[in-house]
DNA sequence: TAGGCCATCTGGTCCT
DNA sequence: AGGACCAGATGGCCTA
């Protein structure tokens, strides 16, 4: 998927003293540790952490409110460790999260409430573009049986993978390329591309970064 | 300066 | 007992 980004969301920041002090925030929390490591849709590398396997090494950004001597300071030491282990997890979660999306503007990166509902809507989004590709498969179909072409029934294994949508009777999704744009009030527009850069009539917005859900068709 | 976002600390609760 | 999870409190940094 290449996102065709054209204009930054409305509301977004994108400043880039702010970014770059999140970035280097968020990578200060992880580049000094070792975790197990995956590998997200694209392939790249992400990191997780798990409980007391990974002790941080970085300074305490906050100092601690109570001595920490004796048993109960140590516990606690070691369950602070393994708070911030797990959030740490959690943001990583986080990140992959963002890294599917559809990309933004070079120097946004979402706040964690932006990235689950733009998540939460992305989802719909799709789900919409399946539902209305079957349905517009459906009425082709409906079409050619009617007019006394073959039906896509009819169709071989080997036809199938070669015959272009309009001749299969079927849109099939993965001859098509969703492309995204942001309009000025952070709304997101998304279109079908064929291959052959012909659009098929599947658009819809959705609100990806304002706090209520707000999806519809056109 | 107020408000937003974030990481961290902390104590409580639940589970194994 | 110890770990995971959670929510509240706190303080730092940034933007409007």
């Amino acid at each position: 998927m290449s996102p065709e980004v054209r204009c930054a969301p409305g509301g977004l920041r994108t400043h880039k003293d702010a970014v770059a002090h999140r970035l280097s925030y968020t990578l200060r929390n992880i580049v000094n540790e070792s975790g197990e490591t995956s590998e997200d849709v694209h392939g790249n590398t992400l990191t997780f952490f798990r409980g007391t396997e990974a002790p941080s090494t970085e300074q305490p950004k906050h100092k601690p409110r109570c001595e920490k001597s004796g048993q109960r300071g140590r516990r606690r030491m070691k369950a602070n460790d393994r708070e911030r282990h797990r959030m740490h997890n959690l943001n990583s979660a986080l990140d992959a999260l963002r890294s599917i999306l559809p990309a933004l503007p070079e120097d946004a990166k979402l706040t964690k409430i932006e990235t689950l509902r733009f998540a939460y809507n992305y989802i719909w989004a799709l789900t919409q573009t399946l539902r209305m590709s079957e349905q517009r498969g459906h009425a082709d179909e409906q079409l050619l049986m009617e007019s006394g072409l073959r039906s896509p029934s009819s169709v071989s294994s080997a036809d199938w993978d070669s015959a272009s949508p309009a001749e299969s009777g079927h849109v099939n999704l993965a001859d098509f390329e969703p492309r995204y744009s942001y309009t000025s009030v952070g709304e997101i527009n998304c279109k079908l591309y064929s291959r052959d850069e012909s659009t098929i009539p599947i658009a819809f917005y959705f609100k990806s970064l304002c706090g209520e859900n707000n999806l519809r068709n056109y």
